[in-house]
DNA sequence: CCGATATATAGCTCTACAGTTATATGTAGA
DNA sequence: TCTACATATAACTGTAGAGCTATATATCGG
């Protein structure tokens, strides 16, 4: 089973993909239209990157019209810098170990 | 060209791949032995992700005879973490610029 | 120098997936 | 209802890369 690291990181590796999500995170809310003017690649890409943005909660997205609106949902990069402060966390505890263990071998 | 997010999402969008690191971070230093018995792939597979976590410089190697010891550089981590805070200001900013926007508008 | 061990590289295969074009679905306006 | 537009889905193709086995390179012990 994925777990929501996964998800993140395998989401985000591809660049077309990150590009999209950060161009929602810099100008807001779009519709896919105005994301694949502004694309290097056709309509149906958008619409795939959009979904699998979508399927990992990066993404929402809002029907009007024709039209359907995509914003970007920051709470979804929880995991990932919880992931981040983890392994900082790992090192620094390693750190702390070996502080103790030279204090204890100073005595 | 790649950036250095480029390299370090596609790096460790790998589940492999990050979980090696993650032992690394928990547990330091280990030599490609320790770390090949422990994976669930073989002694070249391992080999090779380490490889590619070297180059996107989240590891270091230490030759010592036959041996070879993998530890992780933390501090390659720094440009997921800009990274994600840059994703999180740009999205702050708008939410400021639209505070303004609100309070010019109840004046 | 020789066998054993540790790691890296070579060469291959198989799969996941990003991209494409064509088409289906759905909505707005005349 | 007919046409134009907006998006999604289908079906296919090409390629990157993760895995394997076999082998090369290097170091240790005898």
């Amino acid at each position: 089973m994925p777990t929501a690291h996964d998800v993140l990181f395998r989401t985000l590796a591809d660049p077309t993909r990150r590009a999209i999500f950060e161009r929602l995170c810099r100008d807001g809310e779009q519709t896919v239209s105005a994301l694949t003017a502004w694309a290097r690649v056709s309509q149906p890409a958008v619409s795939k990157h959009l979904g699998v943005l979508k399927h990992a909660g990066l993404v929402r997205d809002r029907h009007q019209g024709r039209q359907t609106h995509y914003s970007a949902q920051l709470g979804a990069l929880a995991p990932l810098i919880d992931w981040t402060s983890q392994m900082a966390g790992f090192w620094q505890s390693r750190f702390d170990h070996l502080e103790d263990l030279l204090k204890r071998m100073d005595q």
